[in-house]
DNA sequence: GTAACTGCAAAATATTTGCATCCTT
DNA sequence: AAGGATGCAAATATTTTGCAGTTAC
C-alpha cells in the first residue's frame, strides 16, 4: 500500500480511501476498466459520483487515460509513463478481445505514422484493434484438440 | 431525390420521410454526424426515438458506421462502399479536427497493418487521429499573414 | 483550521421499450 | 390488408451539479 500512497503524492493528490482503492483496481488489473467495473469490484463501496470525480481527477493528472471504443462505451486504463498534467501521450495500441471483452494496452506496439492528405496536421492518434487475445486464442486451440 | 429512394430500396428498406431526410443529411455532409446534429439540422423535425431507430437501422444495413472517439461521443458516417449487412469493413482513417470539430472519413488513407504480440489476432482496426484539418490550417495561415 | 473530498439529493442528459396509430407496399 | 415505421409516454441509464458534512494535511 505504501506504493499507492507515494504514487498519489507524486501527483500532488491527497490520500483518500477512494483514490487508493480505485488506483489499486487499476494496478491489479491487466486490462482497462469501465465505471461499472469499479463500482462492482471496489472492496469498499463508493458513491457513483465519487467514482466519476476520482476518474476525472486521474485523467486530468495523467494517471489514467480514456480509450475510444467502437461501441462508444467509456473505458479507462493506466498511463504507462507519467503523462504530464493535461498532456497525454499514450502512443500505444489498444486491443479489445471480442471473446473475453478484456481491453489491453499494448505498450510495446507503437502506433504507426499515417500519411495524411495535404493540409491535415496530426496531433494525437488512437488505434483500437479488436479480435482474439492471447488467452482466448490459446483456449480455442485447446478446445479444438479435445474434439 | 430519386437517388436517395433507389439507394434505400437497394438496401431493402421501405421509403419513409425520416430515412430519406436523414440519409440526405449524411450525403450532404462531408463530415460525421452526431445524433444531435441530425435532430437540429433535419429540415423536418423527427422524434428523438425515430432518429435513434433510423440510425440503428442504417448501421445494421451497412449504410453508416459508428466512429470511436476519444471523448466517447457517438458519431456516425456513411460507409464508402456497401458494407454487407452486419459486416462493416471501414478500413479508413478517421480524422477529428480540434478546431472546427468536424470529423472526416479519410477514405484514401488506409489503415496500416500493426504487428501484434504473439497470440493476438486482429479482426477489426480503428484509427482515429485528431489535429488540425485542411480548412482550419489554411485559415490559420491567413490569419498569421494578416498580423 | 482550512481547503479539499465525499455522499446524498436532484437535475440534466442520453438511450431504450411498449404500445397505439399511421404509412408503405 | 399486413407488416413495418412513427410518435408519444415512460422507463432506464448515464453524467453533472449543488450543498452540507467529513476528512486530509
Amino acid at each position: 500500500m505504501e506504493n499507492t500512497i507515494d504514487f498519489l503524492k507524486n501527483y500532488g493528490l491527497s490520500i483518500t480511501e477512494s483514490r487508493k482503492q480505485i488506483l489499486a483496481l487499476f494496478t491489479n488489473s491487466k486490462g482497462a476498466l469501465a465505471h461499472a467495473d469499479i463500482e462492482k469490484n471496489a472492496s469498499m463501496s463508493f458513491d457513483r459520483v465519487t467514482i466519476y470525480r476520482t476518474l476525472q481527477t486521474f485523467v486530468e493528472k495523467g494517471i489514467i487515460h480514456t480509450i475510444p471504443t467502437a461501441d462508444n462505451s467509456v473505458l479507462y486504463a493506466l498511463c504507462k509513463e507519467a503523462c504530464k498534467e493535461g498532456h497525454h501521450h499514450d502512443d500505444h495500441v489498444h486491443f479489445i478481445c471480442d471473446i473475453c471483452d478484456t481491453t489491453y494496452c499494448l505498450e510495446n506496439v507503437t502506433i504507426p505514422t499515417v500519411a495524411l492528405p495535404i493540409g491535415f496536421k496530426a496531433k494525437q492518434s488512437d488505434v483500437v484493434i479488436s479480435g482474439t487475445c492471447k488467452n482466448c486464442d490459446e483456449k480455442k486451440s485447446i478446445e479444438l484438440q479435445n474434439i
